[in-house]
DNA sequence: GTCTATACCACGATAGAC
DNA sequence: GTCTATCGTGGTATAGAC
């Protein structure tokens, strides 16, 4: 790939993930790959566009990952409500662990949750969430398809606020590594799957 | 308080619940609010402070009414697993059903997500936490503390990612009221502080 | 005390020279 | 493919009207 593409795509998605997309200033990001400012719009047309190419150069393997994993449950034929561990670990785990850089683990959590990408998120997790849904009702058939939403919902929340935390976010803390914290996040879901329905849902005063 | 400055505050807290801070420009602000230009430099001193200003006048109360939840529990001498739904409730139910308007939901939101306010949170929030996590400690003593503030950690990713979420969100649902998502969510949540903590953790290899 | 008018530099974007 | 110049708009600051 052309090196001033490569040097804009690794310097954007630095910037972006440590002080957002709105906050990050094209000039910031030529600054620290060194290039000229019209070579972005040259090389990407636009700064969202640039977030595009910047999401799909990491999203997309991490993406494959998961869904490579999930491959595994296609075949579950009988209810396995112990099996959810496992398809929660197939979407956090390769988020968490794919990528040493800290850095860019706070890019993911801020493109799950800055409220951008009203499109390209549809296009970019679609899918996945789709294949995450299948799965999580083949091993839970006894929970409501908008139970599963919901809860798919919260996970990505929790994650997505993991990925952004950072060893300092918890001074009194001892730090862990990304391993342990995964480990952590993974149990917590889990579990939260396992919570029975909510029954009783608001109706209609009548009097 | 001044005319001028509630307009702000309420044109303020709108935008930024819609865009995003960063992404939500200060002409904007006096557009909508009718007001001139420099009347947000005289009321508040900047953008931050204004943001600030937004942020205390309605997460205080919420935070109020969270703790005076919370202090049904700070007499509790026994430890109590069963009660650890209901300080959860304590704390998702003022932020989910304060307020009718769902666009200040968004707002609280994005105050949790967005990585602003790296100081200002922390005034805002961190009592509380305090508060929580000594709730926590006390019904669940047999969890250690690490893994009690992840597990906080991991609530605050799904309610904020929750109360940003709105009914077009997933289109294919029917759409719920707040209070049966805030019921799916406090159920989630509670599930997973029963989930018993991660014991092993990662050495360091030797060989 | 409260608000208006106006100026300042940095921002994203574009056109055109090289 | 790359760079310079330029445009409209962003946050900020201040002088002065009322």
């Amino acid at each position: 790939m052309n090196e001033t593409k490569e040097k804009l795509l690794d310097a954007a998605e630095y910037l972006f993930g440590e002080n957002g997309y709105s906050a990050t200033s094209l000039r910031q990001i030529i600054a620290l790959a060194r290039v000229n400012l019209a070579s972005i719009h040259y090389h990407f047309g636009s700064k969202e566009e640039l977030l595009e190419q910047v999401i799909l150069r990491k999203v997309g393997p991490i993406n494959e990952q998961r869904l490579k994993l999930l491959d595994r449950f296609e075949s579950e034929a009988a209810p396995n409500p112990a099996l959810v561990d496992k398809i929660v670990e197939a979407v956090i785990l390769p988020a968490m662990l794919i990528d040493k850089d800290p850095q860019f683990l706070k890019f993911m959590g801020r493109m799950h949750s800055e409220g951008l990408m009203p499109e390209i998120a549809r296009r970019c997790f679609q899918p996945l969430i789709n294949r995450f849904l299948s799965a999580a009702h083949r091993v839970r058939p006894d929970i409501t398809m908008e139970e599963l939403v919901w809860k798919i919902h919260f996970m990505v929340g929790a994650m997505a606020h993991t990925l952004l935390a950072r060893p300092e976010t918890y001074p009194g803390l001892a730090p862990e590594d990304q391993s342990t914290i995964a480990k952590r996040l993974i149990a917590f879901i889990s579990w939260g799957f396992r919570a029975p329905e909510v029954i009783e849902k608001d109706v209609e005063v009548s009097r």
